[in-house]
RNA sequence: GCCGCCGUGGCGGAAUUGGCAUACGCACGACACUUAAAAUGUCGCGCCCAAAAGGCAUGUGGGUUCAACUCCCACCGGCGGCACCA
């Protein structure tokens, strides 16, 4: 017998769903419970869908196409994340416009995904590039700006001196350019940013973005890694007095508990006060070359170094405890980071390991003022870190951690010299980058007028064409005359437009609300759609993007609840992050290894809904899996066995015994896949299907039970489930019939098999009816040969019973 | 270092959330069909034992329980995130 012809089925399907869009449609008028199924959209590169592309967006396909056919009002989009570096990098390397091999790309994954017969709605398409969609990023960086959470300041970055450029952080990796290996500065740079850490705890209407994560179905290390970005860490700030100075050094500090072990302070290099401090430094060469190399390291390159501790006195400077009033030593340390807390910080070499590893590589003093609280701790050859029972410490004496720090920040109020505060790791987001394929930030400088916003009737700021993209040492924008030269908005005079463009970040992080009303002109999306359509139900992507676009999308979304534009806090109610596809070598598929599985040639061999089946069973959708080029053919098998089986298929109208065992494995079957598939468990699902068909080649069975089973089957391997449902004598497609329900009363057993355990090992199983008594099932249980010659003739001492399930004698 | 996740046959994995460990699939073996191969079908497939009976098995060691892959503790190994954050 012949397989089935997987080309002319999925070609055919493919055409009639092109000509059928209602079928996939989101309807702005149903009434009906909607239902918002996102993926997150891609970055169109060059080299087309990746198999892990192919894994969520199956994933997603199988649930949207299962919410519509149980009566969902269905949205399901894709659009294209378009801007980026890697497409300028392309034009660079091949002097082509990153328009055109956008555009090319976006083809591309296009095509893909419609041989792949994904169900999107391809009505509501966005493209982050194009001049509708950035007019609209601007808008909101407007609208941030004109809130206060869009300001400019000073940040360092990575700045290349070769090739007159500022690099991303993951460009400048060990400190290095990535382009001509020449080392990265730190340069400070006046750029835009986004007030994210105003967020950080609940504002005004909305939940912060610690708080938030509380009310959301994300993956556990998800949230953990984002409160780990924000990094919150509670503890108590305090000036302290610098002798014969009437300047101060602020501190931030988690354990006050420890201050009486202070013997020395730090502070850090680009920290303003060592400047201030100039005039009474003994040693300034010395500093002033210190700072000078500290400036030089990159960020990187200090933690690189991180094996040994350098810095250098402050001589001539002391600085006084305030609660001991002793004098202790200032030094420099570029370990002491200037952006983190006050940018300066006690030193307790006693009870921290840095402090420690400084205090011994320059010889100072360490003191022992916590001890552990079975005394047993020691500081001799390292600091002792944890909480414990406080000494040397007068009247904090004989205290716990805990307490003493709460007694020594009330100390502090009282004196007024500091107070309990909380810091965070995460700063604020640097939005400008000095790089062509971006949107440009819609700002004008005036020499009389300052910095004003392009007035919004005037968005989009287009993005230009003449210019050099090729890195030249500034913004390749600035370059363009046509661009540059302006008129101020507010007094007409001659001005001049920001150059640098945003971070494809700020572009992603409002996508999902465009999608609700794509084509509108007047505003990112009406009031109405977006109540509609928003928040998104389940948004499926991939797991690099924990911290970065998901913070800046809850960011963005808070932003806009906060100003009353929606009503709602957070914008993807449950996520899930599909697991990495590694190649058959168990590597990651990567061009230069050769090892990359391309859709294309497997859709080719096996079919789409053999791939997207195949993805689907490999393993539960958030492990990471290995392809297994050999594994698709179990799938290719099944495939072709429910092709073949319709010729067994009894054609007819006759009823179906009740009593058949078909019809009970046809119900049972419906239960599990409609579970698994609401608990996207969809391996288990097909391992469902499988089991269902492998009973139902033993028989004949009838075509409204084959029929229920193709309805089963369609969200996995659409286009066979299209063709046999039409070869079955049906005119519409199997996509407009409804979700089959499953009867409790036929699932349920009449008959089961009992589990007898005698000390908990099975010794037998007996056929009982299912809901059997319990002494009914003792006294049958007991009367079996093989429990009888376990027993041996003794008496049990206790009997477990499990209704529907099992019995344990113990004796 | 801190945080999070994971460890089950030759392989991918399943196990109703504490109740028959290894479903489903791959690979492998035997047989059937075939001139032959492929395809397809039937059967077998954790380990020990010739087999039956039985025993042993979910990274290792302990604990709780009538009963542990599942819960608790310790250790070993792997993956991911953050990382000189005071």
């Amino acid at each position: 017998m012949e397989h089935y012809d997987h080309e002319k089925i999925e070609k055919k399907w493919q055409k009639y769903w092109e000509e059928h869009l209602e079928l996939f449609a989101a309807d702005d008028e149903s009434d009906s419970e909607k239902q918002y199924i996102l993926d997150m959209f891609p970055y169109p590169s060059a080299d087309g869908l990746h198999a892990g592309h192919v894994e969520s967006y199956s994933a997603t396909d199988i649930i949207s196409r299962y919410l519509r056919l149980r009566g969902k009002n269905v949205i399901h989009p894709q659009g294209w994340d378009a801007f980026g570096l890697p497409a300028e990098n392309f034009a660079i390397k091949t002097k082509t416009h990153p328009s055109l091999t956008t555009q090319k790309s976006i083809a591309t994954f296009k095509r893909q995904m419609k041989i792949l017969g994904l169900s999107y709605d391809w009505s509501r398409e966005v493209d982050s590039s194009s001049r509708e969609y950035y007019k609209w990023t601007q808008w909101f960086f407007l609208l941030l700006y004109k809130n206060g959470l869009a300001y400019r300041g000073k940040g360092k970055v990575n700045w290349c001196l070769k090739c007159q450029t500022v690099l991303a952080n993951e460009q400048a990796e060990g400190g290095v350019c990535d382009r001509c290996d020449t080392q990265v500065f730190q340069k400070d740079l006046e750029q835009w940013f986004f007030k994210i850490t105003d967020f950080i705890e609940k504002k005004d209407k909305t939940r912060g973005l610690l708080g938030g994560l509380d009310d959301i179905d994300w993956p556990e290390h998800t949230k953990a890694a984002q409160k780990n970005w924000i990094g919150k860490s509670e503890g108590a700030e305090f000036e302290m007095e610098i002798k014969n100075s009437n300047l101060k050094i602020e501190v931030f500090t988690t354990r006050l508990d420890t201050v009486f072990g202070m013997t020395f302070a730090l502070i850090a290099p680009e920290h303003e006060l060592v400047q201030k401090l100039k005039q009474q430094i003994a040693n300034w060469d010395e500093v002033e070359k210190y700072i000078e190399q500290a400036s030089k390291k990159s960020e990187l390159q200090r933690i690189a170094e991180e094996k040994e501790k350098t810095g250098v006195e402050l001589e001539g400077i002391k600085i006084i405890n305030p609660f001991t009033k002793k004098e202790i030593p200032l030094f420099t340390s570029d370990f002491v980071l200037g952006h983190y807390g006050k940018g300066a910080v006690m030193a307790v070499p006693g009870h921290d390991c840095r402090d420690y590893a400084f205090a011994k590589k320059f010889g100072l003093p360490i003191a022992e003022v916590i001890k552990s609280k079975d005394g047993k701790s020691s500081i001799e050859k390292e600091a002792f870190v944890d909480d414990g029972i406080l000494s040397n410490s007068r009247e904090y004496d004989h205290m716990t951690s805990e307490e003493a720090r709460k007694r020594l920040a009330e100390w502090l109020e009282k004196n007024k010299i500091g107070r309990k505060t909380v810091n965070y790791k995460i700063r604020d987001w640097l939005v400008s980058r000095q790089r062509y394929w971006g949107a440009p930030i819609p700002i004008i400088y005036c020499d009389a007028c300052g910095t004003v916003p392009v007035p919004e009737e005037d968005l989009p700021v287009l993005l230009p064409d003449d210019v050099n993209f090729m890195p030249h040492g500034e913004s390749p924008l600035a370059g363009s005359k046509k661009f540059q030269d302006v008129k101020c908005p507010k007094c007409g005079a001659k001005a001049r437009r920001e150059s640098d463009t945003m971070d494809t970040f700020v572009c992603s992080s409002w996508y999902y609300f465009r999608y609700a009303d794509p084509h509108n002109k007047k505003e990112f999306a009406a009031k109405d759609k977006i109540k509609k359509w928003l928040p998104v139900d389940l948004y499926v992507g991939g797991a690099e993007h924990t911290v970065l676009h998901l913070l800046y999308s809850r960011f963005f979304t808070k932003v806009l609840h906060n100003l009353e534009l929606i009503d709602f806090d957070e914008p993807f109610l449950k996520l899930r992050h599909q697991g990495t596809v590694l190649a058959e070598d168990g590597r990651k598929m990567s061009k230069s290894l050769g090892n990359v599985i391309n859709p294309d040639d497997v859709v080719a061999k096996y079919g789409a809904d053999a791939l997207r089946m195949f993805e689907m069973f490999m393993g539960p959708l958030e492990d990471m899996k290995k392809w297994d080029t050999k594994g698709i053919i179990g799938i290719y098998r099944f495939l072709d066995k429910v092709w073949k089986i319709k010729s067994k298929v009894q054609i007819s109208n006759i009823k179906s015994n009740p009593e058949s065992k078909i019809r009970t494995f046809l119900h049972k079957t419906i239960k599990k896949v409609t579970e698994d598939i609401e608990k996207l468990r969809f391996n288990t699902a097909i391992s469902a299907l499988m089991i269902f068909l492998n009973e139902a080649e033993k028989e004949q069975i009838p075509q409204e039970f084959f029929e229920k089973f193709l309805i089963l089957l369609s969200p996995f391997a659409p286009h066979m489930a299209e063709e046999l449902w039409s070869q079955l004598g049906h005119k519409k497609s199997v996509f407009t019939e409804k979700w089959p329900e499953y009867d409790k009363d036929i699932v349920k057993d009449e008959m089961i098999e009992l589990v007898i355990q005698i000390n908990g090992k099975l010794r037998d199983k007996i056929s009982v009816p299912a809901d059997i008594s319990e002494d009914d099932a003792k006294s049958q249980a007991l009367a079996s040969e093989k429990i009888k010659t376990f027993l041996a003739g003794q008496e049990p001492k206790k009997v477990f019973f499990v209704k529907g399930r099992l019995m344990n004698i113990v004796i």
